[in-house]
DNA sequence: ATAATATGGTGAT
DNA sequence: TCACCCTATTATC
């Protein structure tokens, strides 16, 4: 279930559980044999996120860097629980252990790699010091679908398939307007649903935006959560968006 | 046993 | 725009 408010969760988690101390690290599945064996022994010393990347640095400036993918879990496990299935990281913290399996990344990166990754990462609506404008200033200047643009993570990062069309929602913006037809008080609007929608999902571990028996207002839904109108859906930017054209026209 | 599916991203065409 | 990578779970034969 990886957006960014998973991944800034497991930056919170796994530093509540280890920061200030060494942490053991093996790759039962054998594929970050390597990485592993650097930081064995290590002390963990800082976790964040940046966008739905995860970043882990160690006792001597060495970085682990995840990122989840579509498939990728990291779980926390009991002391007692062996890795199952193909673990490529098991970190053992000092208060647990943790499972990695089916990233798209798992690699140590040095300073400089990490520069650039936050040079190519758009702001993040979890991280509370980046500033909105660059995000907001690129989506009002572009002629590409808002929706496009909201999954685009060098424009603003964080946001993924499920946001994305949870936003534009609750927005009542249809994801085909081009960003540039969008209003300044729509793209504020647009920062500030993120954040709060993104932090409710870091603190609850879900994504949740509808009271009731279902989660979600259109997200692969067949009818609209606010009005029961027909939902509808298109591929846009490979991946399948989904609105409702009564709440969410021009 | 095999297929379909999933909240993502990259690199080639 | 497409092919491809990563894994687990659920559905279907």
């Amino acid at each position: 279930m990886p957006e960014g408010h998973t991944v800034h969760r497991l930056a919170r988690r796994i530093g509540a559980d280890g920061i200030g101390h060494p942490a053991r690290a093996c790759s039962p599945q054998g594929r970050f044999a390597e990485g592993a064996a650097a930081i064995d022994g290590r002390v963990l010393e800082e976790t964040q996120a940046v966008g739905k990347h995860l970043l882990m640095r160690f006792e001597g400036d060495t970085t682990v860097h995840v990122h989840l993918g579509l498939f990728g879990k990291f779980r926390r496990r009991r002391a007692t629980t062996p890795p199952r299935g193909a673990v490529r990281l098991r970190l053992e913290t000092r208060r647990a252990p943790w499972d990695l399996s089916g990233p798209t990344a798992c690699a140590l990166i040095d300073p400089a790699e990490l520069d650039e990754l936050r040079g190519r990462i758009g702001p993040d609506p979890l991280r509370a010091t980046d500033e909105p404008a660059r995000a907001l200033d690129r989506i009002g200047r572009s002629k590409r679908a808002i929706g496009a643009l909201l999954l685009d993570q060098s424009v603003i990062a964080g946001i993924g398939n499920v946001y994305r069309a949870e936003i534009l929602h609750a927005l009542g913006i249809d994801p085909r307007r081009p960003g540039g037809e969008t209003t300044p008080a729509e793209r504020d609007a647009i920062w500030a649903t993120a954040r709060r929608m993104l932090e409710d999902g870091e603190k609850t571990g879900r994504i949740v935006t509808v009271d009731g028996d279902r989660r979600l207002a259109v997200y692969k839904a067949s009818e609209c959560a606010s009005c029961a109108g027909a939902i509808s859906s298109e591929s846009m930017a490979n991946r399948t968006v989904y609105w409702c054209p009564i709440c969410q026209s021009g």
